[in-house]
Formats: C-alpha cells, structure tokens, sequence
DNA sequence: TTCTTGACTTAGACTGTGTCTATCTTAGGA
DNA sequence: TCCTAAGATAGACACAGTCTAAGTCAAGAA
C-alpha cells in the first residue's frame, strides 16, 4: 500500500510487537522533507490516539533510529529531528529564518575534499553536510 | 603577547569593560582545536576565579559569539561547543568514540556540490560539513 | 476461545542544558 | 573620591530528554 505499511511489516519481522502507538508514530512520520521533533511527533500521533505518552514517542523513536528506519538530525542546538528518509543517503538545506528543512542531494563524495593531511590519523566514515540560506518565501518578506 | 589580549584589547575598543570574569573567560578558550560547553568553560574559569557564577559564563560566550570572536558548534545533540577560532573559516572532525573535535580544512567550495535543480529556490550562503570517524587512540584500543 | 506472560505503555520524577529576573557589585569616567 | 550604568550573582524557571515503578495488552499456548 505505502512506505509505512512496508516499514510495519518489515518490523514485526524483526519481532516487533505491533501496537497501536508503534503504528500512529509510523503513520506522523510518512512522507517527504518530513524533519519532526519528538514533540511534534507526539502532538499528531495526540491527534489519533489521545493518550500515547511522550515516553512511548520518545521510546519508539530511539527504536526507529537503532534499526535504521529513521535518522536523526541535529541542525541547531535546539531538539533533535527524526528524519524518515533513511533510505537513500541526502544531506539537508535550512532557512535561516523560518528553519524549513529540505533534503538535498550533493554532488560528488563530500569526503573527498578533505585531504590526508588533513585527516589527523582518523579512519572516516561520514560527512554530514548542512547547506544554510534564505528560503524563497522568507526571501520574499524581508524584501 | 598572545591572541586572548588581543581579544580584550578588541573588546575594550568596542566599549567592553573589562572585568576579571570576562578576562578569566577569554583566557580558558585559548588554544588551537579547543571546543568547549559552557560547563567546561564555567568549571576551569572558576579554578581561577572560584566566585564566577554559570550565568555570566554563559553571557560572556554570548557576548563572545554575537561580536564574532567565538564560534558556536553544536556537532551533537548535546550541549552546544564554543571555539575560539574564528577568524579562520574550517570545519569539523569528531570521533565517534571519544568525542574529539579537531580543526579541519577542506579543500574547494562546499556550496559547489549543490546543483541548482537541489537548492528550491533558496538563496545558499553557508555549509557547514562535520567528518566523523574513528580517531587513532580510538582506532587501536577497539583493535 | 480463553489464559498467560513478558513485552509494552504510562505518569511523573529526575537530569542536563540553557534562560531569565531581582538584587548586589564594580569599572571607569567626572 | 564619588557616582552610576554596566556587569555579576543566586536561584527560579523552561525545555529536551531519560528513567522507574506500576499497570496494560498482543499474541502464542492450550
Ligand atoms: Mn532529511
Ligand atoms: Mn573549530
Ligand atoms: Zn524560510
Ligand atoms: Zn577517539
């Protein structure tokens, strides 16, 4: 049917047991350039299932993310965000001004623009990239 | 003499006063690859300056990053990184198991790797790149 | 179908990081 | 030396996230 039915049945291979809360928090986190805080995530599954707990979000979160079925992203300081797209390998783009993320598609190996000498002796294994700029829109208003 | 009094000298020319706390602040974050949280800051300034209260650690970082001398980093999820080296543009190298950030220097335009069919109409000023792999020490003692 | 049980969920206490406010102190000019 | 606005302080507060003890329930067994 869709990504997230996929994602559940992929899980309950793996031994999970299917719960409604497991099932809503997959439902909030379907779809494209979705970048939800655990907060966010709570308040929609809130929506369908009243009394899920912020510990049950967080909870099936860190399972999400130990299985690789959802990444996290720390592009400030603030809470993190749980990324869906955990499939094919992107880096992100962020407004400024109203924190939009996109997923982004580099050209290239980001890790070859750090030369040996560069390296102090580390075995690296990932580049995390963020782009930051205007978005069109908040572009547009500070004009 | 060294960079931190040419800091203060810098600071004293916008109309800072120069207070002990501010300079004991200012003499912590000397050195080459340091990145330290505020609570480190706070906790080595006060070996000099027992009296020095989280709060003013915690405005003079800010004071710091809003005049452009120090740099905020926030490589995790956790607690943000002050870095004294900001006059040289560079990026980020963490090691997955001890957590050492070193200084590193890419060669090339970052923001060339973005086409523009990826940037959505934003109007891209900054990227950011964080390398993570395995430090040597790290490397040897998992072999 | 009902029973059983350990996996799961829950409320709320607790921790770490950072901000704010009211009050006290002091650097630096008059 | 004195004055005063800038700065420092303690501690309350806010937010993100973790942990614990007790209650609930999905799903296999009978
Ligand atoms: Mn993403
Ligand atoms: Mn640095
Ligand atoms: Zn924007
Ligand atoms: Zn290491």
């Amino acid at each position: 049917m869709n990504k997230m039915s996929d994602l559940l049945e992929r899980l309950r291979d793996r031994g999970w047991r299917l719960t409604s809360q497991r099932r809503v928090v997959a439902e909030v986190l379907d779809g494209d350039h979705v970048h939800l805080t655990a907060d966010e995530v709570h308040a929609r599954a809130a929506e369908r299932l009243p009394e899920i707990s912020r510990a049950t979000v967080y909870n099936t979160l860190g399972e999400l993310v130990a299985l690789g079925e959802v990444l996290e992203v720390a592009t400030d300081g603030r809470a993190k965000r749980y990324d869906p797209n955990a499939h094919r390998p992107h880096q992100h783009l962020v407004c400024f001004a109203c924190g939009t993320i996109r997923d982004v598609h580099p050209t290239g190996d980001p890790l070859a623009s750090l030369p040996s000498a560069e390296r102090f002796g580390f075995t690296i294994t990932t580049a995390e990239v963020t782009y930051r700029g205007l978005c069109a829109d908040c572009a547009r208003s500070a004009a």
